[in-house]
RNA sequence: CGAGGUGUAGCGCAGUUGGCUAGCGCGCUUGCUUUGGGAGCAAGAUGUCGGGGGUUCGAGUCCCUUCACCUCGACCA
């Protein structure tokens, strides 16, 4: 067995068995631990500042639009969770529930809270009395809990993080243009930050959040060609005002209810950059996401002048997040290592380096290598880094649209679904019954309703019936 | 929640028709030598064989039961 083949053997091929190479590198490049309790992972240092950079970056973003941070509590008694109908039906079956405290059973159950919608509810019913308090824009990032049948690592575990806005305003117009505001924003957070193209659409009805009368989604591609839910973003319209009671006298001395939204990005996420970036040696992480965007690697550091030069070169390019690999493995050790992890750049330096007053950089994307004079290496590994972001960016704009297809029938729609990964445009009626019956025929669901003014002489895929949508399938985690 | 699979050292595994002090590789510790694609030598440490119950002179091995995890489906960010 060669040393290139025992590299890869660590790593389920990625062609072979897509999942078993998911849990491979989920676990293998140290993002998670699998804990006792079923379904929760531990979220090991690497994984969650991963979680970090995406909050760090996302909070910026809110806050450069006015949103204001809160922490509601863990629980919700249950009289508060059965407030809005839809919305209780929608999670009950998967809520847990806490019957006990100490040794007293309590005579009002709590759920621990798998979205926190009546809890901003009831607290913007006691704080908001004018037009003066709103708009109210209250995000916080948190776990919730959902009492799921089938966990995996970040696309589905009981616990998970997020973060949670919830926004009330005086009218519809401005509660809608906050859910777009935000939907934008999880578009450029993936786009800009991740590497990661997202279309941007409507649920269907069947697909829609519990309580809400729009849910927006980003959609992504994953390199099985199976659609991740990215983020959604809610217009709940009045719903949730009427069965809370929050209103508010407006400029013309009237009582009006408020309009509301809600919007989530979860640690889902992760998992996402890890099934649109990685490949056979590991996780490939976009530089803008990377915890460690270059990793120094002294080769032959027991010489003199070898870690000197690795700290030099660290100290010139404070400007990112640089880590040196001064620990006693082998340098082949330490590249694999990295590149497991996806660390966007690697910089080699040893005595050949410095005598030549360069090093060597290796690329994470694409392998590729070339030597860096070392004036100047702050532009250059910047340089790097940007062009390494966009040809990541373009490499999964390139999966998406080779992955996309047109069904005008139902033979052809169930051909594709069966026979290419991907999405599969088609026209569809709006009738329930036919959403149904794609799913149980093959799998695959409405992704998401995209604008179209094609729609005239259009037929639905499944029935035949004039169309009234353009929808996106697919087969979906 | 249905079907299937797996639980033996930190990880990956072996352990024969039930038999003695439960092994191997990697990793870990210490020392020396090494360092441009997962280094070498030497010396060490590490186990409730997932848990409980049973059969037996004797159980990692057989039986019952229970728990956990993984994969695939049904339900969901």
């Amino acid at each position: 067995m060669t040393k290139k083949e025992k590299r890869v053997e660590q790593i389920t091929s990625r062609d072979v068995d897509f999942s078993q190479w998911y849990t491979d590198i989920v676990v293998k490049a140290e993002l998670i631990s699998y804990s006792p309790v079923r379904g929760c992972m531990i979220l090991r240092p690497y994984g969650f500042a991963i979680w970090e950079r995406l909050q760090a970056e996302f909070d910026r973003m809110l806050k450069a639009t006015g949103h204001e941070n809160v922490a509601m509590p863990l629980f919700i008694p249950e009289s508060l969770l059965q407030k809005e109908k839809d919305h209780v039906e929608g999670f009950a079956p998967e809520v847990a529930w806490v019957t006990q405290g100490g040794d007293e059973v309590l005579s009002e159950r709590l759920v621990i809270r798998p979205t926190s919608e009546t809890l901003f509810c009831a607290h913007y019913a006691e704080t908001i009395e004018s037009w003066r308090d709103l708009p109210k824009l209250y995000n916080q990032w948190c776990s919730v809990v959902r009492w799921e049948k089938s966990t995996r690592p970040f696309l589905r575990t009981t616990e998970f993080f997020w973060q949670e806005g919830h926004t009330a305003h005086a009218d519809e117009a401005e509660a809608r243009e906050e859910t777009l505001r935000i939907l934008n924003m999880y578009e450029d957070l993936y786009r800009d930050v991740m590497a990661i193209p997202v279309i941007k659409g409507r649920k269907s009805d069947k697909e829609k959040f519990a309580g809400a009368r729009e849910t927006y989604t980003v959609e992504a591609m994953m390199h099985d060609g199976k659609a991740l839910q990215a983020a959604t973003s809610h217009y709940f319209g009045d719903g949730f005002a009427k069965a809370f009671d929050i209103t508010f006298t407006d400029r013309n001395n009237e009582l009006k209810y408020v309009h509301q939204t809600s919007w989530g990005i979860s640690t889902r996420s992760i998992g996402g950059l890890i099934m649109v970036h990685g490949d056979d040696d590991g996780l490939r992480l976009p530089p803008r996401i990377a915890p460690v965007q270059i990793v120094i690697v002294p080769v032959a550091m027991h010489k003199p002048g070898v870690l000197d030069a690795a700290h030099a070169l660290k100290e010139s390019l404070s400007d990112y997040r640089v880590k040196i690999d001064d620990t006693d493995k082998m340098p082949g050790w330490k590249f694999a290592e990295h590149e497991m992890k996806g660390v966007p750049l690697r910089l080699e330096i040893g005595p050949r380096d410095i005598e030549n007053n360069a090093c060597l950089a290796v690329r994470r994307d694409t392998g590729e290598k070339q030597v860096l004079p070392l004036d100047n290496i702050a532009e250059a590994a910047g340089r790097l880094l940007e062009a390494i972001h966009s040809s990541m960016l373009s490499e999964a704009t390139e999966l998406l649209n080779k992955s996309q297809y047109e069904a005008a029938d139902w033979v052809t729609f169930t051909d594709l679904i069966a026979g290419k990964p991907g999405f599969v445009h088609a026209y569809w009626c709006g009738s329930e019954d036919c959403e149904a019956k794609v799913k149980d025929e093959t799998q695959a669901t409405s992704r998401c309703l995209v604008e179209t003014d094609k729609l005239d002489g259009r037929t639905c895929v499944v029935c035949g019936e004039p169309a009234n949508h353009l929808v996106i399938w697919g087969k979906a985690y």
